[in-house]
Formats: C-alpha cells, structure tokens, sequence
DNA sequence: GCTTGACCCTGTAGTTGCTACAGGGTGCAT
DNA sequence: ATGCACCCTGTAGCAACTACAGGGTCAAGC
C-alpha cells in the first residue's frame, strides 16, 4: 500500500510516518518504479504499535525500547514490564500533580465575585504563592 | 539586584529570566555601567507572579493576558476568572485523559507473568488497540 | 600587579514529537 | 493536454525552555 493509504488504515498523519522513518521508528519501506513509498502488513502492524503507545504516552525512546524487545522474542519480558511499570508511575505522578493543581485552581476561580482587576482575588492569588498553603 | 540574586529569589534558571525578558514577558530592567541587569522589586513581584502561573499550567499567552489585567485594574476582573476557568476545565480534562491511560496501563501491566518477549502480554497490548475496550 | 574564580553578557543551537510548507514529480481521468 | 489527487525531498516552525561558545567584569588573595 501506498502512504496514504497506510495513513487512513492507522489514523496517522503523513508526514508523521515519514517522520517515524527518518528517525528510524519505522523501517525504510521498498520504493515503487515512481519511487514511491509501499508498505506491508508487517508495517502497518509496526505502525499501529507505536500510535498506540503513544496514545498511551510512551515516549519514543521508550517505544524503540518495546519495538526491540518485539523485535527479539528469546528476550526476557520483564524488561516490557518494566518500561510499563516505570510509565504508569509517571502516569499516577503527573495525575497527582494535576489533581494538586485543580485543587488550587478551584480555589482561586471560587474566590472571584466579579468587579475590578484591581481587586481580583484571581490575580492576588497568582502572584502570592504564599496562599497555596505550600500544595507545589 | 543582578540576575543571579533574582534567580535565587524566585527559584528560576537564570537563562529563563532572560528567555522571558526576549519574549516580552518581563520588561528590560535597567542596566549597571558593566551593561549588567538590575532589577528592583516589582521586577521580582513580576517574575514570581510569572513562575506561579506557569506551575500552575498556564501557558505563556494565557500569563500575558493575565499580566496585562494585572497592569490594568480599572478593567474587568472576569476576564482572569474566565482564563483562569477554562484552564481548570483544560486540567480537569487532562486528569480524565490520564486517569484512563492509567486503568489500562493497569491493566496491561498486571498481565505480565514473566517469561519471554514472544509470549509477552505487555507487548501485545501494544500492539493491538482491540483489547483496549474503546478506552481512548 | 596579577591571577583566580564567580559572575555577567550576546547569540545560537538543541530538546520532544510532531506539523506545515515550498517546490517539484507521477498517474489517471476527461 | 490539462486538471487533480497523490507522492517526493528538504527545511522551518511550534512551546517553553536549556545549554553551550566565546567573551567581558569585578573583588579577593598572593
């Protein structure tokens, strides 16, 4: 199949493909008489492997890591594991950051009764880190 | 003060200082005679009310608009409600995306039970969106 | 008076993960 | 033959910094 039509089947934007192969994600694909890209099942399922973990946000260091390991099935899973494990506590972290964040926001926005920027506890309480009663 | 004492007074890098100041966010202070920076204390007020912002998430374009109140307190106090409001929508967003990404990160990462890569779960979740449950 | 070290300056390039052109070639239908 | 959709390469842009390279300044200590 050509490139686009690898776009459509795996919802991924043209040019991020080539991006993909140009810093070595994906395989350099055979070349059509027009030199035209032409791919495979074998790179499709390549492909949809990495939008799906980036969707899950492994980085892409991360991803050549798991492609390795797809790549070389004698390897011991553990390491998979391991690179998912270290993901999810980054997940959990940043979810806990957020959530200390909203907190704080919820508090600021609640505070606003309208009137003049002069007054506005929004902005009092930006440039006051003092009143965050130390959450960051 | 020079940029160094500011630095340490606000907890910035100093190249970041300079960052803002190239990009308008803090004016030019004035200059000693050896051309060095120096600031004085609405320099620092400004800066922190910069910083705090950014922890909090707000990008560069939403601090400007809120600066720009913050210069102007004759005008609307809603507007930093109204920014500062659809920012919390945007991290409340944010914490369901990830809370998701987290139950099936979960997920995928409870499967593993060892063994080698070819037979490795973690990897072929990735590579299969099917299993997901339409979670994302 | 000379060196050492901490500090400051400008300007440019790198980071991550794409995305968006510019400027051209290919292939098929009308 | 001409329009249009599609493909190619190469480069530049985004956010928000961060990291140099290559140089100037200043106070302390010998």
């Amino acid at each position: 199949m050509k490139i686009g039509e690898l776009s459509r089947a795996t919802g991924t934007n043209i040019e991020t493909i080539r991006y993909y192969e140009r810093i070595g994600l994906l395989p350099a694909p055979a070349r059509t008489d027009a030199n035209y890209r032409s791919y495979g099942d074998a790179h499709r399922a390549r492909l949809r492997f990495v939008r799906h973990s980036r969707e899950l946000g492994f980085t892409i260091d991360e991803i050549r890591s798991l492609l390795d390991l797809s790549d070389h099935p004698e390897r011991d899973c553990a390491d998979a594991d391991r690179i998912a494990s270290a993901h999810l506590e980054q997940v959990e972290a940043k979810i806990a950051q957020l959530s200390a964040l909203r907190d704080e926001l919820t508090r600021i926005v609640g505070r606003c009764r309208g009137g003049l920027a002069g007054d506005c506890r929004v902005i009092e309480a930006l440039g006051d880190h003092g009143q965050c009663g130390g959450a960051h």
